[in-house]
DNA sequence: CCTTGTGTATTAGCGTAGTAATACACATGT
DNA sequence: ACATGTGTATTACTACGCTAATACACAAGG
């Protein structure tokens, strides 16, 4: 369900937060939908049960996830079932500023980032 | 001469290595050329020194860097004056992938990622 | 010689991320 | 009642990133 990167640098628990946040925002996690649990998801990426927990509870805190006691989290109500087109993009524009600042430096032409975006999409449809 | 984010998550050393890197493989700092000074970058951007020389240091140690003791650091030879295209773009895949596997997960279209990179480039040129 | 400019080594300390082992509270199904 | 499934609290420990203060070695110019 996660795509974790333990050697990137980025800390575990804050890459699970910001993918959980894109998956409600685009919908694919739903209003009510179940989230997988901590020992499920600590298990299949080798990593300790409380850093999983840990990025839960952020995500509880925000009040983006409900948690019941005894049952798994849920997606939180209130969210709309999908945000709108301009609040997703907002999520990612950090990251394309930053690609964007990268390519600059690399002295790479606008053609030569869409290039290498297009090539990246297609790479595992 | 750098852009530093220090609340970014990312540490500040690894940011001047990797741009660094960029700013050598684009031939924008050519053989020979001087850095700013340790002292110089750490006041610019209210860092430790010693945190700036680390960074050099692990350049220095990749080669990419040559110390001269007295003098400011400068580019070292070998690394042709620019890189080939390919050369530089591989460099930012990781990050091109990293930003179109969140904007998946955002369930957004290319066409809105293409526009969100472009929106981005026309930013500050 | 002396001052000012390089980069570096050393030692110490702080905060955060992550691991580890254990125990608890609750819900569900038998 | 009990076993099994949730998430959580607690505590201790390690590793890393960064800061801080000090001292050193060398080059260039007065």
């Amino acid at each position: 369900m996660f795509i974790l990167h333990p050697g990137s640098g980025i800390p575990l628990y804050r890459q699970v937060v910001e993918q959980v946040r894109r998956l409600v925002a685009s919908g694919q996690l739903a209003e009510g939908a179940a989230l997988p649990s901590v020992r499920e998801l600590a298990l299949e990426h080798a990593v300790n049960p409380m850093t999983i927990s840990k990025a839960y509870s952020q995500l509880e805190a925000e009040g983006l996830l409900q948690r019941h006691r005894g049952k798994p989290m849920t997606v939180a109500g209130g969210q709309g079932s999908q945000a709108s087109p301009s609040r997703r993009v907002r999520q990612i524009e950090p990251q394309a500023l930053q690609l964007v600042a990268a390519a600059r430096q690399l002295d790479l032409s606008p053609a030569d980032l869409a290039a290498l975006i297009d090539r990246s999409w297609r790479k595992k449809p």
